[in-house]
DNA sequence: ATTATGTGAGTGAGTATTCACACACATTTG
DNA sequence: CAAATGTGTGTGAATACTCACTCACATAAT
């Protein structure tokens, strides 16, 4: 919960624009440095090793996605449509912003490092359970069908999010990945709806 | 289309029990050879390069879910019953088998090299077109509604697989995969059909 | 005898990290 | 006021390591 003071912020930011660039592999000390103007020793200064830079930048991650969230609840409109938000938001976000899908699709590289994978978790169920709220609302406002299980659905829209970024970043951002997002979305509301046809 | 030898073949499972144990970045050319009980150098008289390890890895892996498709859609059952089958499969063989998601989870290592990133949307889209063909057969069948595109239905279903089995492994394997899917799958299910309550 | 396969040593590039040192600035002393 | 000390930040060189890959040479198979 430590302020960070604005040379560590610089370092962050700077490894986002690495990340988007390349991959997270690209987030080496040297080019960290390079980029900002700096000899490669002096990172050290600002931070401990390169793990507490990823670890850092998790935590800043972690609090904008809380931050956005808290946004969200406190409108007062109804489930179905904060979800709706939600869901268009997130992919405007990632188109907008091709880090953000950098980024998830680093999980792997921080599955060795038992501190990040919990953050990244923490993060995951956090989101989830949110979304799984919104559903919940919309069952009792009778929005939606009631007869399964918001666990699932949640899960359901996670993986539809992205993956359908996760085809985006494969085909080089090849298509326009809101329109996707949308009628996505548009497929999953209906599935949700009731239907007497 | 080659045949490979036995050496080749033995070095791709060398690779793939490397991925299982320790993903996709433990799979190097030192790992690889004290694996099988050889020099480093030794690798280089049945690969020319590591790419072409990983290349051929995918195409393994490829033909495989070829011959797997293949094999559903030869079975003369209804659209819906395939899918049902080939979600259940999926997971099943994912849990028994975790050096699979470890592969899927090795895209992102993927993006820089173009040849081996075509060769995983390849597949991806060979799937989802499959999965496609089985929700049309089903619409037809008047099995599920047929008021949606199955092409985000046949997304929707590959995410709903893949982010279930990226949970899965972020938690250490804690859960029951299977009974998971079977949930998820239960889920899908009950959205796709008519409901008139 | 030719070819396929394996060996051992070496290369160059890249990695994170450490170290002694320098300099500007602020705070504390005499 | 001025000298002494501490603090934060930067430098450049070095460390120890891993990586993919090469090459001259040896041995085994056909």
């Amino acid at each position: 919960m430590k302020k960070l003071s604005d040379r560590q912020n610089q370092i962050l930011d700077s490894a986002l624009t690495l990340i988007a660039e390349g991959g997270i592999q690209a987030v080496t000390i040297k080019n960290l440095s390079k980029q900002i103007g700096l000899v490669e020793s002096a990172i050290y200064r600002h931070f401990g090793s390169k793990s507490e830079i990823l670890e850092a930048l998790l935590v800043r991650f972690n609090q904008k996605s809380v931050k956005a969230m808290t946004r969200m609840r406190e409108q007062e409109s109804s489930g179905l449509n904060q979800l709706e938000k939600f869901v268009l938001n997130k992919f405007k976000n990632i188109a907008d912003d091709p880090v953000k899908i950098a980024f998830i699709f680093s999980e792997k590289y921080f599955l060795n490092n038992e501190v990040l994978q919990n953050r990244i978790v923490e993060n995951m169920e956090m989101i989830q359970n949110e979304i799984q709220r919104m559903i919940c609302d919309a069952q009792e406002n009778n929005e939606i069908r009631n007869d399964f299980d918001a666990r699932y659905i949640s899960q359901l829209i996670m993986g539809s999010i992205r993956f359908t970024a996760t085809k985006w970043r494969l085909s080089n951002y090849g298509f326009d990945l809101f329109e996707e997002g949308k009628e996505m979305w548009g497929t999953i509301k209906k599935m949700m709806e009731r239907n007497n046809k």
